[in-house]
RNA sequence: GCAGAAGUGGUGGAAUUGGUAGACACGUUGGACUUAAAAUCCAAUGGGCAGUAAUGCCCGUGCGGGUUCAAGUCCCGCCUUCUGUACCA
């Protein structure tokens, strides 16, 4: 009797795979390539949870699908082993990240003491055809000297805008030393002063240096930044989420520092034209698209008007008075600039000091402090209260020469354009509720809108009036002609603005990759590339210094020696040979950005990775990730993957070409109602409260039993209470803390001499009352059918066991609550994917989490419904075990024609299924194709041998054992895919559903050739269509050959 | 507010081009086997009404309309939920 010994199966198979290195993929071969990547984990301690593996699954099952189908697949793995939480516990216990890293990726046993399973080892349980040899660990320095070589080639670029890519910073030096700036177009910071070739050949190279660092790719710079005080590091725009760190919750504020930057802004419009070329998911690709944000306009320049009185702070940096400013401001609507009544600043902008008059000044510095006084997040959290003051100075219309007043305004964002507005309150909402507000005017530049109630936002209807050139002209046109003025005059240029900051690059923590810089001068050199890596310094703690450097401050040897090359300890540093090392690391997504290509060619020392390998694997096509990464990760990794192209390292400028974001699979957490009983005393019609926490009355009770606010009657507690009250006014002599006490001690009843008269008297008079509240347990203590185990419930936590339970259930049967949530830890929702694979088997979990739902949509997991995909594979084996006592069989007799129908219809199928990532509809497939062989009796070779090969993808274990069995000697990944052939589904005839007045009411089988006037005949003339006529006279029969009959009257 | 996705039995979900709504599972109920339990197997299972029964009829894909011989699917207008994003000038 052979029975499905799935542990020992899968126990077998997987050292298999490993031993033959089964999985291993080539960089050279004559089949197509095809390369399937999963978002590499951070390896955290508390390991899996059957969440994570689900879009592990699919692209496992892709992958075996495509070697089936000849292709020759790279499937790599590897741990993005940076990051904060190895940090955090490192500050706690001082265990070193590398260790904790180490030991969360390998297994082994914590400093805590407790015991990591590993990520590998659980990853190895579910089988997957990942190609370990080519793993890689972010954290690891032989993988991190290319992060930081990718570093360097960043900062030794500039981006040529009108040849659209990255070019060598040494171009831009030849062109500086020929031609000076004046003709460069290139993406660079705001302040740019120009300069001739003469000019720059003067400058000292400490010059030359730092106008260069305007224009390099990673360039170091005073930027405001997101910092998290809690944190002690800043953040980038994507890792704040409502003014509050995304891991966390810490508050974060803005705080000028010097940082590295990674000029992405270079590559907005590229990375938004990329995206017409990806195959990636609509929302996804949204998400980007809003990110970016582009938006085509104008920029005009406001002349201020002099003032006689004039600003006070003019005055104090005795400049003229005459000395003119200009606000520089963005707008999407030039063609409204004849609607302009005002102007608005963002508080924070650097004119609003110079330009305010003196009687304004005292209004507009309480203003500016208060909005400064108020957090991020509160002013996004109030947008619906109106405030601004007017700074008493006016701007010149550029136009009509009238004066305009400028006001500062807290609706307006110093972080987005120029923080300023020309507000035109005819045109926009927000600036006629400001308009409204303060009684300023709103002229009309619209014809025939009605602007008396709200704004006129309408682009596509506008038509300009009293605009004079732009009058009788759409939007489209006026703002052409605007523009086209605007330039005329010198006093504004038509302009694409984008959302898109460039990104902060740099991060005070530990546990990151340390950049290849040192300070000559305070001017960063970068470490040329063969002396890399380098490699993290030891430090004593891994907190900032008290002067609040970060943590790599604290190393004793971080200085870099130039004529040896090599770090050295602080105590050399001269500045003359030896300087001092940077001490920020990189973020997160610096290892992330591009390892997909290092995949090709991992162990490669001399280069990132070798050309060819780069040529022939190209991108990845098919990547496989969580959508929380649209704006972080994924946009990041275009960039980079952009940039390389443009310095012609890659052949490709997109890092995959098809992507699928898997939805998160939910928890069912489980929920217990925990009644609180108060005793309460009533006497002469008071009440008196009585609260003794002395004697624990709290309990669960069963979820179908109580409900909220129940009152409940616990004769049994109330004795043992009033017991124990006896019992404390007898020992107790003073008592001056319970007013009912009080009340018994001094009232000298009767009642009170005896133990039992004391009985009688409370035992009416008190009762109970009782609140309930939800309280989560453990999934693991619940069966099934939602019971709660209760030996393991007790056994489980003091709190739990501190639970009375007594009475206050139906056949001592405690039933739990679920409810779907995120899978987490903190939940006590988490199902470990090992506990799955030792009850039911890898396969099993492997086809479950595809049966479960659509890939891409989040769906609860429950462990109950595991039992029917089990139950398959166990049909499965018997399917091929229908030989004497259960032994194997297999037979070469021909197959009947219903097994080759049920064979190939379920290779149509599956083939179409797993082309569109449909998965759990193929496990379907399959059940209803073992159902059918098992009732057909079937055991030929001819069916059950193709039949492996299509399952394998899924259930790669059990698919081997039986390939093995048939006399394969060789693993089934390899073999070809079976080829559907239609001519085993060609029917002679079809069941009709005939309907009348499309209602189905009954069916007839028809030969398939019949005509259809032959058809009509047969259907009119069968006795139940007489039946449903009752008498009328059909109107019209619709016949669909093959399909359907319906008979209208 | 804006953008995207989605609403189908007790539950997860099928129905890919408009053509038999509820595939496949879970759960539930009944039965077989068993000392018993587990496991396994068999049967029933959208709701309602009528009938001893075979069966028949009605209602059913968030709501209200529409197009069509035929609508879960297409069109118009709503409602709800989820996700992302937001004084973006």
């Amino acid at each position: 009797m052979s029975q499905y010994h799935f542990n020992d199966i899968e126990a077998k198979w997987q050292k298999y795979w490993a031993e033959n290195q089964t999985f291993k993929a080539s960089n050279q071969s004559d089949k197509p390539k095809y390369y399937v990547l999963d978002m590499f984990p951070y390896p955290s301690g508390a390991g899996l949870h059957v969440g994570h593996p689900l879009g592990y699954i699919a692209s496992d099952v892709y992958s075996r699908y495509k070697r089936h189908k000849g292709f020759n697949v790279l499937h790599p793995m590897g741990y993005d082993s940076f990051g904060l939480p190895a940090e955090q516990y490192a500050i706690q216990t001082g265990q070193h990240p590398a260790e904790t890293t180490k030991v969360n990726i390998e297994g082994g046993i914590d400093k805590s003491g407790t015991k990591i399973k590993g990520y590998r080892k659980q990853l190895d349980k579910i089988g997957f055809s990942f190609d370990w040899s080519r793993e890689v660990r972010t954290s690891d320095p032989k993988y991190y000297k290319w992060t930081q070589w990718i570093f360097i080639q960043l900062f030794e670029s500039w981006y040529d805008q009108d040849a659209d890519k990255a070019k060598g910073i040494e171009d831009l030096i030849n062109i500086f030393s020929s031609e000076g700036n004046t003709k460069v177009n290139a993406a660079c910071d705001d302040d740019v002063e120009l300069f001739s070739a003469e000019d720059w050949n003067a400058f000292t190279s400490e010059e030359q240096q730092r106008i260069l660092l305007k224009y390099r790719l990673t360039y170091l710079a005073e930027t405001e930044v997101n910092w998290c005080p809690e944190l002690g590091t800043v953040l980038a725009n994507d890792e704040v989420v409502n003014g509050v760190s995304e891991r966390g919750g810490y508050p974060v504020i803005r705080k000028k520092m010097m940082q590295w930057s990674m000029r992405i802004t270079a590559y907005s419009q590229r990375l938004l034209d990329g995206l017409d070329k990806i195959d990636w998911p609509q929302p996804l690709k949204d998400s980007q698209t809003n990110w970016i944000g582009r938006s085509e306009g104008a920029m005009v320049a406001f002349d201020v008007k002099a003032d006689v009185s004039s600003s006070a702070a003019s005055h104090r940096a005795g400049r003229s008075v005459e000395k003119s400013h200009k606000i520089e401001v963005f707008t999407t609507r030039p063609d409204t600039i004849f609607g302009v009544s005002f102007m608005t600043l963002a508080p924070e902008h650097d004119l609003v000091a110079k330009i305010t008059t003196e009687a304004q000044k005292a209004e507009i510095q309480a203003y500016v402090e208060a909005t400064s006084r108020r957090s991020e997040r509160e002013r996004m959290a109030d947008v619906k209260t109106i405030s601004g003051v007017f700074t008493g100075a006016y701007a010149v219309h550029p136009f009509t020469g009238e004066d305009i007043p400028i006001w500062i305004g807290d609706y307006v964002l110093a972080g987005y354009g120029t923080g300023a507005v020309m507000a035109v309150p005819c045109g926009d909402q927000r600036d006629y509720d400001f308009a409204k507000f303060y009684n300023l005017p709103i002229p009309n530049i619209f014809d025939g809108a009605d602007i008396s109630e709200e704004a006129f936002t309408d682009k596509e209807n506008t038509v300009i009036a009293n605009s004079d050139f732009m009058n009788g002209m759409n939007h489209k046109d006026a703002t052409r002609k605007v523009i086209e003025e605007l330039e005329k005059k010198g006093a504004g240029t038509g302009k694409i603005n984008y959302r898109l900051r460039d990104a902060v690059f740099s991060r005070q923590r530990y546990w990151g990759e340390p950049f290849p810089v040192y300070y000559r001068n305070g001017l960063p050199q970068m470490i040329a590339a063969e002396h890399l890596p380098l490699v993290l310094p030891e430090v004593e703690k891994y907190l900032p210094t008290e002067d609040g450097d970060p943590p790599l401050g604290r190393a004793d040897v971080w200085a870099w020696d130039v004529e040896k090359n090599e770090v050295v300890s602080n105590e050399l540093i001269d500045n003359r040979t030896v300087f001092p090392l940077e001490l920020n690391t990189m973020p997160g997504w610096a290892g992330s950005s591009c390892y997909m290509f290092r995949y090709m060619d991992p162990g490669n020392d001399d280069e990132f990775a070798d050309k060819a390998a780069l040529d022939y694997w190209e991108n990845v096509d098919l990547y496989i990730g969580g959508s929380e990464h649209a704006t972080g990760h994924l946009l990041y990794s275009r960039f980079w993957t952009k940039f390389m192209y443009d310095r012609g390292y890659f052949s490709v400028d997109e890092p995959a070409k098809k992507l699928i974001n898997q939805g998160m699979i939910l928890g069912e957490s489980a929920y217990l109602n925990v009644l609180n009983p108060i005793i309460k005393y009533n006497y002469l019609g008071n009440n008196c409260i009585s609260l003794f926490k002395r004697v624990d009355l709290k309990r669960i009770t069963s979820n179908d039993l109580v409900n909220d606010e129940e009152i409940i009657d616990l004769p049994e507690e109330r004795d043992e209470f009033i017991s124990w009250l006896w019992n404390y006014l007898e020992d107790s002599e003073e008592i001056d803390y319970e007013d009912i006490l009080l009340d018994f001690k001094f009232r000298n009843h009767d009642e009170f001499n005896s133990k039992n008269k004391f009985f009688n008297f409370l035992k009416d008079k008190l009762y109970f009352e009782s609140n309930s509240e939800k309280m989560r347990t453990n999934v693991e203590y619940v069966r099934s059918n939602y019971e709660l185990d209760l030996d393991k419930f007790e056994n489980s936590s003091l709190i739990f066991k501190a639970l009375k339970r007594k009475k206050l259930v139906y056949n001592n049967k405690f039933f739990v609550r679920p409810e779907i949530e995120k899978m987490s830890k903190s939940k006590y929702n988490v199902v470990n994917p090992d506990d799955i694979c030792y009850r039911y088997g890898a396969d099993t979990l492997r086809m479950y989490e595809m049966f479960l739902g659509p890939l891409e949509q989040a769906k609860p997991w429950s462990t109950a419904g595991i039992t029917g995909v089990h139950s398959f594979l166990k049909k499965m084996w018997k399917l091929y075990h229908t030989g004497a006592e259960g032994s194997f069989k297999v037979t070469d007799e021909a197959a009947s024609k219903e097994n080759m129908k049920t064979l190939h219809k379920t290779i149509k199928k599956v083939e179409e299924d797993i082309e569109n990532f449909s998965f759990n509809t193929s496990v379907s497939t399959f059940m209803i194709a073992v159902n059918e062989l098992t009732a057909q009796k079937c055991s030929a070779r001819d069916v059950l041998e193709p039949l492996l090969i299509l399952i394998s993808p899924y259930a790669p274990h059990i698919a081997e054992e039986l390939w093995s069995k048939l006399g394969h000697s060789e693993s089934i990944s390899e073999a070809a895919f079976p080829v559907f052939d239609e001519s085993y589904l060609v029917e002679s005839t079809k069941e009709y559903p005939i309907s009348f007045n499309g209602k189905m009411r009954f069916k007839l089988e028809l030969p398939l050739d019949m005509s259809k006037d032959d058809i009509e005949a047969a259907v009119m003339a069968h006795e139940k269509t007489a039946h449903y006529l009752e008498g009328r006279t059909p109107k019209k029969v619709i016949v669909v050959p093959g399909k359907i009959i319906n008979i209208v009257g």
